[in-house]
DNA sequence: GTCGCAATTTTGACACTGTCAAGATACATT
DNA sequence: AATGTATCTTGACAGTGTCAAAATTGCGAC
């Protein structure tokens, strides 16, 4: 497997200069090689060409490192939905749709951070660092927001925002984590079958 | 933690006699204390009273076990979902609503069992048992026919039941991770996003 | 009944994991 | 230049899954 020392940048003195950065930066990519159980902080430690226990002084823990990847998740995907929502050359059925097909598909173009984004072992127990609540709580608020600007303008039915946004986003959720996960096997489908829950959403 | 040898059936002989069942039995207790990720084949071992590798004589692998419980999961829920289905005192809007109902109170009430289910684990990287996709197919393929039923009494849009059935289930697992896995935090709110979804797939 | 084989269980071992404690090194501020 | 602090390393420990080889038992053939 790993041949020897095969840090991508050498650095030339002892201290590493932004380890922390290097750290989640070779993270991201054993994560995309070979999954998130593949991921060990003694594999990544020797990726970024430092010790065992060098990470400890930028993350606390392994779970710590785990929640900033997450973080950046919501990060990009927050842009990604406010950038759509602004968009002003589109209606607000097309941007309903672009919103359900771009949740999609950043799951299915990101498996292994989308897994971390929703991942048990962070939100379940009490593990969500502050950090990820902060930037994680105004993703979902933002959906809130856009659910019901949708709502008000007649092209989602109902009168409650939260639980209509619980319901859309659950769908969502639930599609990308059953084709990330492997149950819905056909992963071309992926599109059809977003398609379809925009029209079953969508008020005739 | 755990003070000594807790075997619960403390055995006579050298063999168990059922092994098998007995493992199974403790996994399903132990995980229910504490959780999957804290589940090893050891705990597991001691709790049943017997040494670390004996499990591996009735499952190859870790894999396997996990693989077993599932499919124990699968067994319960689509008899349930079956009884359901064919309970001639109900209509077919209120079997929907049952179903919808069920299936998550099913998730929340045996989240490290459902979990298992459907984790990425199992299913993603073609891990899964042939005993599990003996049982979790028909599952499948139950539900899908369910939604043609209700799709040709006009209770459900359109008519490709398999895209809708993707839809439906993909919202109800979404629903219920979402829950499960601590996003949503308020589980006294999972009935009425339960109810908010039924009205949004009722065709009226 | 007993002999032998196969199923079962055990002990020993190995590589791997996360993480802590102590020591070593380099940088920054005075 | 001295000193403190941030950073990094080495050593260590308990825990993990799983393999190999040895021990024990139960069962069927003689």
């Amino acid at each position: 497997m790993s041949l020897m020392n095969v840090d991508l940048v050498p650095r030339s003195s002892y201290h590493h200069g932004d380890l922390r950065d290097a750290l989640l930066q070779a993270a991201k990519s054993l994560i995309a090689e070979a999954g998130i159980d593949n991921l060990s902080l003694r594999k990544l430690a020797e990726r970024a060409g430092v010790s065992r226990t060098a990470p400890y002084h930028h993350f606390s823990d392994k779970n710590d490192l785990l929640c900033a990847i997450a973080a950046q998740g919501f990060q990009r995907r927050h842009a990604e939905a406010v950038a759509n929502f602004e968009d002003t050359s589109l209606t607000p059925r097309e941007k309903f749709e672009q919103y359900i097909l771009d949740y999609v598909k950043f799951a299915a173009n990101n498996p292994e951070q989308y897994e971390l984004m929703f991942g048990r072992n962070i939100w379940k127990q009490q593990k969500s660092t502050q950090e990820l609540r902060d930037v994680a709580y105004p993703c979902f608020q933002h959906q809130v927001e856009m659910i019901a600007s949708w709502q008000s303008c007649g092209l989602l039915s109902g009168d409650s925002p939260l639980r209509t946004s619980q319901v859309i986003w659950g769908a969502v959720h639930g599609i990308a984590k059953l084709f990330i996960d492997g149950i819905y096997t056909d992963v071309a489908q992926i599109e059809e079958v977003s398609q379809r829950a925009i029209e079953m959403f969508i008020e005739k």
